[in-house]
DNA sequence: TCTGGGGTCCTAGGACCC
DNA sequence: TCTGGGGTCCTAGGACCC
């Protein structure tokens, strides 16, 4: 907790309906429902007028359409609430260079780094109604609700405070009085599970939280969750706004209208998901070890398997062949309503059999993999050097000029390339000869470093 | 015909290594 | 023959968030 409320938090209100009511004037003042619009569907966002009979969040499609039954129900336009999105993050990164978006519609401003003369009350309010109009005209019209505090945690509930298209400054020392009186589901982390375990215990507001030993809530909820719950009670946080964070897993998961029985149709929609997983990993430049399947029977129990190999893969056909042989193992009589894959323990970069006997589906667009084969060097700049490894022989990384070259088992290597036109990022489809093509520099400073990976061969 | 999809973090047990 | 801990990795499940 700072003593300043430079701390800001920006909510979109009602975003994926408020854009869907910018964009169409007929749903302008009309209840609109955003979410799946199937037998299954839950809503994702409900129009303000929506929210006047009942519609919720997480409330199942049908409920929503039985409270509200002359709501537009719509499925949603990803892409038109992904571009707004920027133009809101857009106009925050304007003001100050750390900005932590928690989703399309929600993000986390430092104005402690927004350069301002000063951090006074009066200051970061007239801030905040800048950036309120200034997101409106950008957006042609959104609203956002706005909070602003010491701390994370403050500047969130605040933002609830006065909903839709409201401001609130929580001004410093003023934040355990406006906590004490709230129910102590406005704590981040504490969801259904928890309030009822608290329920259970005589703890119902912030209040009877704050007078708990922090021993005895790890004793009622775990180490982690326990200390965290202490500290928030008091008011105590001092998270910092992190601009960047790093991707941990890709997945795609559906839910079907009716329950699947036919294990060949599971085979074949996991091998579909499969191949949306590896587009993605490959349009970040990401790869990963861990491929995990999700199952959720007709019952609602949900059961994930996993299985982690070697070297990072970003290849659909390893995914999928991996995610077919975890269903195998499962019995699914009495049918599934989901199943998802996904792909864990992420590296940024990729790992290529350069003797081409993996069956990848993978179209190169350029011959890599064929220049560097049978340790023919390739090319200006990268200069890449081929080595053949005997199983089981400790593998140590090569460098290759400022470079590197990593690999493991027999006739493997990995190479991690940047090119002037691209940056630093994995180009697997680009040509050996291509002149733009550098050794990947490593990013630790004294170039020494190489991924944790390396440790595990030897 | 209750209960999405994309994530993150935590826990607990077992394997394995030193 | 018995008896250790500590650390890391992997797996499965659960809670939570938007």
């Amino acid at each position: 907790m700072r003593n300043v409320a430079s701390v800001l938090h920006l909510d979109l209100d009602a975003f994926f309906a408020a854009v869907e009511q910018r964009d169409k004037p007929s749903l302008r003042g009309k209840p609109v429902v955003v979410g799946g619009v199937g037998g299954r569907g839950v809503v994702s966002t409900a129009s303000y007028e929506a929210r006047k009979y009942g519609v919720r969040s997480a409330m199942s499609t049908r409920e929503a359409r039985s409270r509200c039954p002359h709501a537009a129900f719509l499925s949603g336009r990803f892409h038109a609430y992904r571009t707004a999105s920027e133009q809101v993050m857009a106009v925050l990164r304007a003001t100050s260079p750390l900005v932590e978006p928690l989703s399309l519609d929600e993000a986390f401003v430092d104005l402690a780094a927004a350069g301002l003369p000063d951090l006074e009350v009066d200051t970061v309010r007239h801030v905040a109604e800048r950036l309120r109009a200034q997101v409106a005209e950008v957006t042609g019209g959104l609203t956002a609700s706005v909070g602003i505090g010491s701390s994370k945690f403050i500047a969130k509930v605040a933002s609830d405070l006065d909903k839709p298209d409201g401001l609130v400054v929580v001004p410093p020392g003023g934040e355990l009085d406006l906590l004490r009186p709230m129910h102590v589901s406005v704590i981040p982390g504490v969801g259904p599970a928890t309030t009822e375990r608290l329920r259970r215990a005589g703890i119902h507001t912030v209040a009877d939280l704050e007078v708990i030993s922090e021993d005895e809530l790890v004793r009622m909820l775990g180490a982690a969750h326990g200390h965290g719950l202490h500290l928030l009670a008091h008011a105590e946080d001092d998270r910092p706004v992190v601009p960047e964070r790093e991707t941990k897993s890709v997945s795609v998961e559906g839910t079907y209208d009716t329950d699947l029985t036919d294990r060949r149709l599971m085979a074949a929609l996991l091998t579909r998901q499969a191949r949306r997983v590896a587009e993605r990993l490959r349009a970040s430049g990401l790869a990963g070890r861990t491929v995990t399947i999700k199952v959720r029977l007709h019952d609602f129990t949900t059961i994930s398997r996993s299985s982690t190999i070697g070297s990072p893969t970003d290849a659909a056909s390893t995914i999928s062949r991996l995610a077919v042989a975890l269903l195998q193992d499962l019995d699914t009589t009495g049918g599934v309503r989901l199943l998802g894959v996904g792909v864990s323990g992420l590296a940024d970069w990729i790992q290529e059999d350069l003797f081409g006997t993996t069956e990848d589906d993978v179209e190169p667009e350029g011959d890599l993999d064929a220049d560097l084969d049978a340790g023919a060097p390739s090319t200006a700049g990268a200069k890449a050097t081929t080595h053949t490894w005997a199983p089981g022989m400790d593998v140590e990384h090569a460098e290759m000029g400022r470079g590197w070259v990593w690999g493991s088992g027999r006739g493997v290597v990995t190479v991690r390339f940047e090119t002037a036109a691209t940056g630093p990022g994995p180009v697997r489809s680009l040509k050996a000869d291509d002149p733009a093509l550098q050794p990947w520099r490593p990013e630790s400073p004294d170039g020494s470093t190489v991924p944790d990976m390396h440790e595990r061969h030897r």
